[in-house]
DNA sequence: AACGTGACACAGC
DNA sequence: AGCTGTGCCACGT
């Protein structure tokens, strides 16, 4: 039995996101009501359970910050291109059309 | 209970 | 994506 974490509030949502989309840790934490709390987003990613596709969560200007924290820094942009989207320098392209945020497609 | 941490976000230059 | 510095909140020890 987990009690209720922030962590495993993150990891709830990491996994709603849709095939093709991305979203922003500061998304996440907003949804959850802890806006400020963008970088524990990043952080509860740190136990990340595979269920939970952390590659389609990047900061906030498309940057796959933190592919280097995967078993290799390759498979994040790998999969993410895999899904149709276009990653250059480890940088999102279209950023803002892949864009999933939680609050408007869950409908806080 | 306190200190340090952390894959960010925002404001100022 | 301009770069740098500061604030932020919840978890681990």
């Amino acid at each position: 039995m987990d009690k209720p974490s922030f962590f495993q509030d993150v990891y709830e949502v990491a996994r709603l996101i849709p095939n093709g989309r991305v979203t922003s840790y500061g998304a996440i934490a907003a949804y959850l009501g802890a806006k400020g709390s963008a970088r524990m987003v990043g952080w509860a990613m740190n136990g990340c359970p595979p269920d939970v596709p952390a590659h389609r969560v990047v900061n906030r200007v498309g940057l796959l910050t933190g592919k280097h924290h995967f078993s290799n820094p390759n498979r994040m942009q790998e999969l993410l291109e895999s899904e149709n989207i276009s990653v250059i320098e480890d940088e999102i392209q279209n950023f803002n059309k892949h864009f999933w945020d939680p609050i408007v497609e869950l409908g806080f």
